[in-house]
DNA sequence: CGGGCCATTGAAGTATGTCAAAGTTTGTGG
DNA sequence: CCACAAACTTTGACATACTTCAATGGCCCG
């Protein structure tokens, strides 16, 4: 990891934290047989391995799965037998809470993949819902971890992905246990944009795909306080808001309105 | 996971999720050759493998690391070479915020395996210092994908202690985003007792090995709410605490305390 | 085109952070 | 072994950021 950019990275998805890819293909990463063509395969379970590593992969039946905007593609206390790659569109994790209500654990972009906090119990511990029309792909954890036998790089691959997830929690609990909420918001849209460009859209512009109530849930504040926040920021310049639709005008100024007085 | 009593364990460490052991070694796991003896040994990497599925941790050399109170095991930014296993003693982790100031991200008890955020960029995105005269088990990260190659147990094992992190700082991040500070230091108390007693210590008389501001950190709060939290359950009776002592007096009042008035 | 969801904004109440001071325990060095 | 210093904890008073409650308006989808 890149510690002198960490700080604003806070939410980066766990993609974001793969490695650069090794000198000998440079720019793309090698297709495994079912991923050519993908969108998403460079950020994906393939990224980073070579042609021959990313052979193994042959071995695995890999399903696709449409989901339609408000669909769930795998839901809290059902059976882990997959762990899924976003091809495209966006999903949401969420927990249950005692009191009925839910609590928002992550947003999934493509070439995300959700699932390893399955792995402990056997059951999956969240529910991925869809924000928009999307489709995953289905990869059969069993057949996943048979492959792993064979390629070194694959099982490490795994065992980073478990671990982006991990550091990007960690951050996350950081920026909720240490800041004020117009921070958090400020990170939460630094993130995105960050993911978006990475993704190869534009960084300044673009939609988000949940709710206010949803980026609240997300970051531990009520749905007023990010509205506020963005109203705020609005106010000042730094972006312009029309319901979904977000330009970041001053990418810079919303740095710096994150990083300022940390406790 | 049993899903009844998961809003009991809120904060429960990664070995908390584990299944039981399968029938065959009902009450203890499969020694691995270097962890006959260790007392640790039921909650830690070789948990749930038989005799067999253990023998290939043999090609493992694992090192013992004596690490004083207040001592690092490992600092963050340092590369990644191992991960470590808690013999006995209590470990925090912490990462530097912007500020300069830490915040701490976890304890951990013996059995814990520490180090799977470091699989992302090969360097630990966190500190760990003992918070008591300690010792831990340094496995080397290559030796131990290598022996994931041989046994698919060992390979599940993995992805299941990493898995089990990820699912506990998501419990965490609902309890600091969704829940009042009474609550939380209610949550912190009860996982505690929780991991004692599954390491045969007393769920309900033990010593916090960690100062008020340590806990404040980990809760997102401050030292001074903590403490207020604290004498406020001794006021109604639920505990009696005196400096780190603690005795849980009232188990099911402090788990109804936790439950109540989630938004 | 209408009903429901979503977003915005205001006003008031409150939990908790902040500042401060005193007491207690632990650790250290003479 | 004692004494002093440092670190930790407790408790109070005050300030404030944020939640809560409420009302309005806009947008989208059926």
């Amino acid at each position: 990891m890149d510690f002198t950019t960490s700080s604003r990275d806070v939410l980066a998805a766990g993609g974001a934290q793969l490695p650069p890819a090794p000198a000998r293909t440079p720019s793309r990463a090698a297709p495994a047989p079912q991923c050519v063509g993908c969108g998403a395969r460079q950020r994906c379970l393939p990224a980073g391995l070579s042609e021959h590593e990313a052979r193994c992969l042959h071995a695995v039946t890999i399903g696709r799965r449409r989901v339609r905007k408000g669909q769930a593609l795998y839901r809290e206390g059902e059976r882990f037998l997959f762990l899924y790659a976003v091809r495209f569109g966006t999903f949401k994790s969420t927990a249950m809470l005692n009191s009925g209500s839910d609590q928002v654990t992550g947003f999934h972009l493509p070439g995300d993949v959700m699932g390893f906090d399955a792995t402990v119990s056997n059951r999956h511990p969240t529910t991925a819902t869809a924000l928009e029309d999307a489709e995953a792909c289905a990869l059969p954890y069993s057949q996943l971890t048979d492959a792993c036998a064979e390629e070194r790089s694959l099982r490490m691959q795994m065992l980073r992905l478990a671990g982006a997830e991990l550091v990007r929690d960690q951050r996350l609990l950081a920026l909720i246990a240490h800041t004020h909420s117009e921070q958090r918001v400020a990170a939460f849209l630094l993130s995105l944009s960050q993911r978006m460009r990475e993704r190869g859209f534009s960084p300044s512009d673009f939609l988000l795909r949940m709710t206010r109530a949803e980026i609240g849930s997300y970051l531990g504040t009520t749905l007023e306080t990010v509205s506020r926040s963005l109203s705020a920021f609005a106010r000042r310049g730094f972006i312009t808001v029309r319901r979904r639709q977000i330009h970041l005008a001053d990418l810079d100024a919303l740095r710096a309105e994150f990083e300022t007085d940390l406790p």
